[in-house]
RNA sequence: GCAUCCGUAGCUCAACUGGAUAGAGCGUUGGUCUUCGGAACCAAAGGUUAAAGGUUCAAAUCCUUUCGGGUGCACCA
């Protein structure tokens, strides 16, 4: 597709240095909201007036000399006309010849040249001792589709889910498994999925339990140091309970479509000797210290310019959770020795899966470290931590790693329900007030079932709808989850976008004149398009410019708006014009399959499916 | 208490990082359909962007203060 954007610069600069301007301060470029102020727009005469006040009046003065300089070079068939507007803007309209152009090429559209970065993404990361909630299936829907936009770029990406499994969680679990409070049955360790819903039951009660009792506590820490020092009982124990409940969350994210790269566990970064090496790499830094009095002494601490001093070491010697993820992400960025690695064989998801082994697994030299730049979805409490991790790569002098950490800092999910009492609460596993996954898929699935009956694409629209919904908002921001909104699926969300494509679909089927017609012998100036197809047509262009965004900001969110702005913009121009059989009916399928084409391909960015019928 | 983020229509959220008349969905009210998928389309009502001051050509956005909320300030993760 031709670079408009790049042109426009260039017209301006040009007609910058025609006029003796020389600054460097920032104008920009962009499209305005509403489209009579034209397709592209610039503030420059405004941003550089005090740079040119010898000569102008005014900012809309200077922007008249900047146009009549750009006039006099303009020779493009992208651009029709520039013009100079309101306080000093400059719009550019383009020309129809851009637009049509613009409609064949989307169709072709695979793939963006903006980075060549290795990138290394994490998300989803549940601690294994609950099912997984709505807020959990944010996290991965937004890591799922950061991934798929940051590949779509140019990127290589892996993606990681970090299991911990020897944190204090995973000691409590295992003692809930040795006392049998809450009753493990007749369950199998193999049936995931059952041991899954008991460790969300048994995990709440061992707390309760462990609050009040001493003695459980120090059977408790028992338990950790015998799971971090491997090779006991308890260890052994706590992988195959880890494991249980890995495995049936990788079945649950992978059922709808959200697959990782790698699995990599915290134990094998302690058997790995990957934490000693990084415990060794800090004490030589000043930075890093041991405290001998007070509260935390005997722990050793890594001081944080703006915070409060993070423990990294217990006094006990075990390393905190950040103490590891420090070794994590010095491994991440190859600075440190790699992992050997295995094929996690459990038949989760459809690509292969790949997850740590230290002790009888191979080496991949160079396959998953060694990232360029690294991403992390981690919710907004886990700020201070992450910082931490932050400071830490500086302190080791390694302040070029913590400049390519983004952390997408995403924000929590409330719950409402307006069925109920309309109270906003925060998901509680203690206070029942948790919306899991596994349950709200089927609430939404008898809710579709009950308006529209059964159909083949259901599960689809199912896992669309819910995935749109966690994906449309700005990932910072709260959000409220109103279940009965939710399970009431029209307007912006997934099933309107999904019905869209499949009536484009339909439409496209039936039409007798769908020929790939080349963009010469279909470019016919002469046509006189409706304002709802050229409304269309302009939404068709933006496409690059909306993911390009989304890439940048590592926000899905302006996908999901644009997905919804196309939708609505056919829906608009469905409902005005008959297609099938009209005079122009090859431009008009043309229109729709162009159409399909940037909603198929966005709607793979945001992991939602695109079934051809609904019916 | 300290730190930090937030406060936009009845509700849930946008607003291209300082730009043009602050926009959507839901809900409400009223319309459209011999047109191909009504899970649709069109329209109306709904706003002092929490409040007050400041910065400049321009403020929901930046600064100050006040009010109201979230989160963090664990040898948890």
């Amino acid at each position: 597709m031709n670079n408009v954007f790049s042109e426009i610069e260039q017209l301006i600069s040009k007609a910058l240095v025609d006029l003796n301007i020389d600054s460097t301060d920032k104008y920009i470029i962009e499209r305005p909201a509403d489209s009579s102020n034209g397709d592209f727009a610039s503030n420059v005469a405004m941003k550089l007036f005090p740079h040119a006040k010898a000569f102008a009046k005014s900012p809309k003065d200077f922007a008249e000399k900047i146009v009549d300089s750009i006039s006099k070079n303009l020779n493009s068939k992208n651009i029709d006309k520039v013009q100079v507007a309101g306080p000093g803007f400059i719009n550019f309209y383009l020309s129809k010849t851009y637009f049509i152009e613009n409609m064949y090429a989307v169709r072709s559209l695979n793939g963006l040249n903006l980075g060549k970065k290795k990138i290394s993404l994490e998300h989803t990361q549940i601690n294994p001792n609950k099912e997984p909630h709505i807020g959990h299936l944010r996290n991965a829907c937004i890591g799922d589709s950061l991934a798929k936009i940051l590949r779509f770029v140019g990127n290589d990406v892996t993606v990681q889910y970090y299991q911990n499994d020897v944190g204090q969680q995973i000691a409590s679990i295992v003692l809930a498994y040795k006392k049998q409070y809450v009753a493990f049955g007749k369950i199998s360790l193999e049936d995931c999925e059952e041991v899954l819903t008991w460790a969300s039951k048994a995990y709440v009660d061992i707390e309760k339990r462990i609050e009040s009792d001493l003695d459980l506590k120090s059977e408790k820490d028992q338990i950790q140091q015998n799971i971090v020092r491997q090779n006991s009982e308890d260890s052994r124990l706590a992988i195959s309970i880890t494991d249980a409940i890995l495995k049936a969350t990788l079945m649950l994210f992978g059922g709808m479509s959200i697959e990782y790269d790698l699995v990599v566990k915290e134990s094998d970064i302690l058997k790995n000797q990957l934490w000693q090496i990084t415990f060794d790499l800090l004490k030589q830094k000043p930075e890093f210290y041991m405290s001998d009095d007070g509260e935390r002494s005997g722990c050793w601490l890594v001081k944080m310019s703006k915070d409060e001093d993070k423990v990294i070491v217990r006094s006990n010697g075990i390393p905190t959770y950040t103490g590891n993820d420090i070794a994590y992400h010095l491994w991440k960025f190859g600075v440190i020795k790699d992992f050997r690695y295995e094929v996690l064989d459990w038949g989760t998801q459809g690509k292969q899966l790949f997850t740590t082994n230290t002790n009888s697994g191979e080496l991949y030299p160079n396959r998953f470290n060694k990232a360029d730049s690294i991403v992390n979805i981690i919710d907004t409490t886990q700020t201070y931590p992450q910082e931490s991790v932050k400071e830490a790569l500086k302190v080791l002098g390694y302040s070029k790693f913590a400049v390519n950490y983004h952390h997408v800092n995403y924000g929590f999910v409330f719950l409402k329900d307006s069925l109920g009492d309309n109270a906003v609460v925060k998901m509680s596993g203690r206070k029942g007030t948790v919306v899991t996954v596994s349950s709200f898929i089927k609430m939404l699935k008898v809710s579709m079932q009950n308006q529209f009956g059964d159909f083949s694409a259901i599960d689809e629209v199912v896992f669309g709808a819910i995935k749109f919904e966690l994906l449309k908002y700005d990932t910072y921001q709260d959000i409220t989850f109103d279940i009965s909104s939710a399970l009431d699926q029209k307007g912006f969300s997934g099933p309107y976008i999904q019905y869209t494509y499949a009536r484009a679909q339909s439409l496209i089927e039936k039409s007798v004149k769908v020929r790939q017609a080349s963009v010469t012998n279909s470019l016919d100036e002469a046509l006189a398009l409706t304002p709802e197809e050229f409304d269309l047509l302009k939404l068709i262009a933006k496409l690059e410019d909306v993911v390009s965004r989304s890439a940048f900001e590592l926000a899905p969110h302006y996908i999901c708006k644009y997905l919804f702005e196309l939708s609505k913009s056919f829906n608009t121009f469905y409902n005005s014009s008959k297609i099938i059989g009209s005079d122009n009916e090859e431009f008009r399928i043309g229109l729709t399959v162009s159409t399909t084409s940037a909603l198929k391909t966005c709607l793979d960015l945001v992991g939602i499916g695109a079934p051809h019928s609904l019916k």
